[in-house]
DNA sequence: CCAAAACATAACGTTAACGTAATGTTTTTA
DNA sequence: TAAAAACATTACGTTAACGTTATGTTTTGG
């Protein structure tokens, strides 16, 4: 358990899949692991750190492509100040796409009303009797 | 002008593209255009209709599954009282179902305010001087 | 040393409603 | 009658983040 591991040890303890691992290298969101040759990949402590950060920056919603924007910082710098000042300006931007998302619901929401009403009162005015 | 039509014609009356068209008889919206051995299709002034109606019904936000559960009832129906009933319905759904998105959004939001507070309270006390 | 795990790679599937080529055939018009 | 419209058909692309086969290779345990 010195840090170098296989893929199974790594998603096991990161808590993802294989299928996840890869994908993310396919992105670029961690580092291939390295291979001798042409077998098997290996993965070090810091991969796993990254599959965790990333897993963290999941739960505050960002999307893969936003979270691969940051997630070096915090490798890079430590404190994680630069890192979290950039992850805060995406929360921003994130609440204020939500605010509009919610604004248009709500438009659709007093435009469904408009049309249930009108319906209502169409079948209304055909059924008295 | 006797509302037999090809699909240049239709399509224009109707406003839609004949891709459109072609894929609405895919899905069973509109019944296919009749053709004479290998041809070309010709369609009628009902199906013109129906594409109007299709379009209403868009314009009310019913998906094109929704709109095929109730379309044959405008042309059953004259009256119309049974298809207004069913998208009645089905508009009554689309409320139930937009202020579930709008309950989440509004989580989503809060959570989101909560964890832009966090950083900034972070960012603050790391910064002080 | 061989069977069983573990691993690698490729590729399709998932949502909705068409847009957009690409290629070939039919109808219209001059 | 030949070029120009119009039409038909097929099939890939569009969003996000992997899940799920399917098939083949490498590593490990007894």
């Amino acid at each position: 358990m010195n840090g170098r591991m296989r893929i199974g040890e790594l998603t096991e303890r990161a808590g993802v899949t294989p299928r996840t691992v890869r994908y993310y290298e396919s992105i670029g969101l961690i580092p291939p692991g390295e291979r001798e040759g042409q077998g098997q990949h290996y993965y070090t402590e810091e991969t796993l750190a990254r599959l965790r950060k990333i897993d963290q920056l999941k739960k505050l919603r960002l999307g893969l492509d936003e979270i691969r924007d940051v997630i070096d910082l915090y490798f890079i710098d430590p404190s994680g100040v630069q890192a979290k000042q950039k992850v805060l300006v995406v929360l921003r931007q994130h609440l204020a796409e939500v605010d509009q998302k919610i604004r248009g619901y709500q438009q659709f929401r007093a435009e469904l009303e408009d049309h249930i009403e009108r319906f209502e009162r169409w079948l209304e005015e055909k059924k008295p009797r």
